[in-house]
DNA sequence: GTCTATAGCATGATAGAC
DNA sequence: GTCTATCATGCTATAGAC
C-alpha cells in the first residue's frame, strides 16, 4: 500500500549501485570482467553516461567516444563490458521492464476494491517512473532501435503492463463498481497519460505539478468517468485534490 | 464544424503534392532548383522517403545513401534540395507546426459553447494527426535532434497548442459550465492522450478503434470530469458512444 | 537539373603493451 | 583489468562531367 512518494522511494530503495549489481549478475556471460565490485562500479558509470547522452541527443547520435570521455573509461576498457554498441540498449531495456512489472504487481497484490486497486496501480507506475526516469525515457525512445526479436519482446511487455490495468477495470465492471465502458481502450489512454510524466517531466515541473499531484489527477479523472452517476460523482468530489489554476 | 473523419479529410484536401508545393515556396532560399513543378515533385519524394526511413529506424540511423536509393535521387541530386542532413528535420517540422495551429484554430473559431468547443478542438487535432501521421510522428521523435534555436521554437509551438486547450477549459470554468479544476494540468493530459494516437496507432488499429472512436473516448472522459454533478453526468451518459469490450 | 566519382573524415571495433 | 594505437569501414559532403 503506497502512501506518499517519499515512503515509496524509501521502501523500494533502488540505488543505482543496487540495480547495476543485479544487472551484472544477469549478464555475466556477456561481460568479460570477473570481479563483481569493479564490474558493478564501472557498469554504473557506463549506464549513467549512456542514459545522459542518449537521452539528450539520441542513442545513434551518441558516439562511443562521447561515452568514453563522459564515463571516464577508455575504448578498450568499455569493450570489456559490451560486445558492441547495440548491447547497451538491451542491457538497459531488459532490466527496466522486469522492474516495472514486478513493482506494479507487488503493490496491487492484496487489494480487493477496484477503485483503490486502480489508484494504487497508477501510483506504483508513476512513482517508479519518477524514481528511474532516465531508464523509462530511454526505453521508450530507443524501442525502434532494438533488433527485431527484442523489439517484439518489448512490445509484448508493454502490452502486459497495459493488461494489468485492463484487468483491474474489467473486474470493476463485473462487480458493478464501474460503469460499462471499453476497458481496453481506457487502459491505453491511462498508459498514454502515465507515459507523459517521464516523457515531458520538465513541463510538469515548470507547472509546479508534483509527482503526487500528477497521479492524483489521473485517478480523479478516471473515477469521474468510471463510477456510476449517483454514488460515484459525489464520492469523487470530496476526494478530489486538484485545485483551479 | 467537423462531422466525421471522411468529411474532414475531403474539406481539408491536403495532398502530399499540395503540402510540398507550400513547403517549396517557403524555402526557395535553401533550394537550388528553380522550376517549381520539378522541385515540388522531387521534394515530395525526398520527404516521403525521409519519413518512411526515419520513422522506422530513426533519423540518425538513416544514411543519405538509404534516402537516395529509396527516393530514386542521386547523392548529388539530393544536395540540390538540402544544405546538409539536418536541414531535412527543419524542413519537415516547421510546416507541420504551422498546419496544426492553423487547422485547430480554424475549426473552433466560431463556436461558443465550451463543451462543443473542446470536443471540436480534440477532433480537429486527432483527425489532422491521422491525416498526416508520419509528419506528427517524426516531429515528436526527432525534436531532440533539432539545433538549439529551433528546438526552443518547437517547444514553444507545442506549448501554444496546449494553451489553446487550456483557454477553452478556462473559459468553460469562468462561465460556470465546467467545474473548478486545474485547467493547465488537464490540458497537458489531453495532449498526452491525443499524442498517443499518432505514436501508437498500430495498437489502436489492432484493438479495432477508429479515429472517431478515439476522439469520442477522450471527449467522454473529459466531459465526465468537467461537467458538474447534477446536470453534467446525465448529459454525458446519453451522448457517450463507447461500448464495453 | 542530375549524375558519377571521390575527397576527407569520424566512427565502431580490435590488437597488444602494461 | 585497463590503456594506447591503429584498422577498416562507411559516412557526409563536394567537384566536375553531362
Amino acid at each position: 500500500m503506497i502512501q506518499d512518494f517519499e515512503t515509496f522511494k524509501a521502501e523500494l530503495s533502488l540505488s543505482k549501485e543496487e540495480i547495476c549489481r543485479e544487472l551484472y549478475q544477469e549478464n555475466t556471460d556477456k561481460i568479460r570482467i570477473k570481479k563483481e565490485t569493479t564490474a558493478t562500479r564501472n557498469l554504473a558509470r557506463i549506464i549513467d553516461s549512456t542514459l545522459r547522452l542518449a537521452n539528450s541527443k539520441g542513442f545513434h547520435a551518441m558516439t562511443l567516444r562521447d561515452l568514453c570521455s563522459d564515463s571516464g573509461l577508455s575504448m578498450g576498457g568499455l569493450y570489456a563490458y559490451i560486445r558492441n554498441k547495440d548491447d547497451l540498449i538491451h542491457l538497459i531495456q531488459s532490466h527496466g521492464f522486469k522492474l516495472t512489472r514486478r513493482t506494479v504487481l507487488q503493490y496491487i497484490a492484496d487489494i480487493r476494491d477496484p477503485v483503490e486497486k486502480l489508484s494504487q496501480a497508477i501510483r506504483a507506475h508513476v512513482f517508479l517512473s519518477e524514481l528511474i526516469r532516465p531508464w523509462f525515457y530511454f526505453s521508450y525512445m530507443e524501442a525502434k532501435s532494438l533488433p527485431p526479436v527484442e523489439k517484439q519482446n518489448a512490445v509484448a511487455t508493454e502490452r502486459e503492463i497495459e493488461t494489468i490495468f485492463c484487468n483491474i477495470i474489467s473486474e470493476g465492471i463485473e462487480q458493478g463498481v464501474f460503469r460499462q465502458i471499453n476497458a481496453r481502450l481506457l487502459s491505453s489512454l491511462i498508459k498514454a497519460m502515465m507515459q507523459d510524466w517521464y516523457l515531458k517531466r520538465r513541463k510538469y515541473r515548470e507547472q509546479g505539478v508534483s509527482v503526487e499531484d500528477f497521479a492524483n489527477q489521473i485517478r480523479d479523472l478516471l473515477q469521474a468517468y468510471l463510477l456510476p452517476v449517483a454514488s460515484g460523482k459525489l464520492a469523487v468530489s470530496h476526494k478530489a485534490t486538484s485545485s483551479a489554476t
